[in-house]
DNA sequence: ATGGTCGACTCTCGA
């Protein structure tokens, strides 16, 4: 027998997972395993990279899971799989100004009673460069998305790599990355714009308020993990209604899911169904 | 130290 069910799969918890791949033909290696070991029901996935004719779909029915996804050639790119159905899913923000990009990069749909939001924000390169702009403004078209789209009494989830460490708690010696695209105050303001105009709990400051708990160690940096030089800019957003089902929310640092070329790891949080 | 190293894809871009 393959090592399939080597957990026991608790039916009363719904466990949800975001992971920024990059690359998820380079990860399935990482997956396979992770996904046999642990209860993850509905993953998100960021950086893909992957054109949608050749995302891996076979990979996800074999391990039990339904998946949507939408990319664009070599970057960006996003994914749902989920054990239960997905409907009604909708790419890109549904504006008129979407581009091949916003559609690579978000995607939305229903699994349960959960509304999903599963984003890849622009990281926006420098302060100053065009893509900053860009990502700015992704922070505002998502304000008006939950405003127009959704109904903060809906239980709605809004995950991902948000591309932005929200406090000082959440980025390793904040005053060297002050000027930084990720930490700077024009980005943590209007990421913090989107979370309260619509009421989202923060579900890993639910659980963790005091601790730093990072999510990503850029693998550039020799002994990052090491030296706990991380960012914590992937994140599980729950409006209220959602995150009074919150059992548990939490960052799992296997070294298998950390090792290089992944810089991201995995994002989890659990709710009672 | 202003670096480092990947993935996808043509060699440079984006992170």
């Amino acid at each position: 027998m393959k090592s399939a069910q080597v957990f026991e799969r608790d039916p009363g918890r719904l466990v949800v997972a975001t992971f920024n791949v990059n690359s998820i033909r380079a990860r399935l290696h990482v997956l396979e395993p992770y996904l046999s070991e642990h209860q993850v029901d509905i993953l998100c996935l960021q950086e893909t990279k992957v054109r949608d004719d050749d995302f891996p779909t076979a990979f996800f029915e074999d391990m039990g899971y339904q998946v949507r996804f939408s990319g664009q050639k070599s970057y960006n790119g996003v994914a749902v799989a989920s054990r239960s159905e997905i409907s009604d899913v909708q790419v890109g923000f549904g504006d008129d100004r979407d581009n091949e990009s916003d559609r690579a990069r978000l995607l939305r749909c229903r699994v349960e009673d959960i509304h999903l939001v599963n984003a890849y924000v622009p990281q926006g390169r420098e302060l100053g460069h065009p893509y900053f702009a860009y990502k700015i403004d992704w922070f505002s078209r998502l304000e008006r998305l939950f405003a127009t789209a959704y109904s903060s009494k809906d239980q709605v989830l809004w995950c991902g790599d948000l591309n932005v460490a929200p406090t000082d708690l959440d980025v390793y010696e904040p005053d060297k990355h002050r000027e930084h695209v990720c930490f700077h105050d024009s980005v943590r303001e209007a990421f913090s714009r989107v979370v309260q105009s619509f009421g989202f709990v923060d579900l890993l400051r639910r659980f963790h308020p005091d601790e730093a708990v990072f999510s990503f160690y850029d693998y550039r940096q020799r002994g990052a993990i090491k030296r706990g030089q991380g960012w914590r800019i992937d994140h599980l957003l729950a409006t209220s209604s959602l995150a009074d089902r919150a059992l548990d929310c939490w960052v799992d640092l296997e070294p298998r899911l950390m090792e290089k070329p992944s810089d991201h790891t995995v994002l989890l949080g659990a709710f009672r169904r």
